[in-house]
DNA sequence: AATGTGACACAAT
DNA sequence: TATTGTGCCACAT
C-alpha cells in the first residue's frame, strides 16, 4: 500500500535504470585505478562499451564530485592526450594537478608527463 | 518541446 | 598537418 501521501518518494532524480547502471559502472572502474596511475574517458567508455560515449564518463565523473568525490578518484581520470581537461571542475583548478602530484605523477602545464608510462587501460590491466 | 552545451574521441576534408 | 563535422547521451535554459 501505498499510503504515501502525494509526492511518493521519489528515489532521486535520474534514479532510473539503465542511466543509473552506467554511471555507477564509471565509478566503479575509477575506484579501480591504482595509485599513481591514470586512465582516459575514452579507455573508461570503451571498456564499458561506449567507446564513443566519453561525455558520459565525464558527466558521471562530475555527479561522483558532489556524491563521493573522496571515494571516486576523478583526478586520475584525463583525456587521450593526458591533459587535465576537468580540472576546473575540482574545488580549484589546481586540485587535480596536485593530488596527481601527490601520487608521484609528473603534471607540467596541466598536462601529465610520460603520460602513456602512468596510463592504465581497464581493458588491458583490467 | 526544442536547442545548445559539454570533464571526449574519431573520420573525413 | 590543421580544421570541421559527427556520434554519444544527459542536463540546462
Amino acid at each position: 500500500m501505498k499510503s504515501l501521501s502525494t509526492g511518493n518518494a521519489d528515489p532521486g532524480p535520474t534514479a532510473r535504470p539503465g542511466s543509473g547502471d552506467f554511471e555507477r559502472d564509471v565509478h566503479a572502474v575509477a575506484r579501480l585505478v591504482p595509485f599513481g596511475r591514470v586512465t582516459s574517458y575514452g579507455a573508461i567508455a570503451r571498456y564499458l562499451g561506449a567507446a564513443r560515449s566519453g561525455r558520459m564518463v565525464g558527466w558521471a565523473m562530475n555527479r561522483a564530485l558532489g556524491a563521493e568525490g573522496a571515494v571516486v578518484p576523478a583526478h586520475r581520470v584525463v583525456n587521450r592526450h593526458g591533459l587535465l581537461t576537468g580540472r576546473m571542475h575540482f574545488p580549484t583548478p589546481t586540485t587535480m594537478g596536485q593530488r596527481l602530484r601527490a601520487e608521484g605523477i609528473e603534471v607540467r602545464d596541466e598536462q601529465v608527463v610520460d603520460f602513456e608510462r602512468h596510463f592504465w587501460d581497464p581493458s588491458t590491466e583490467l
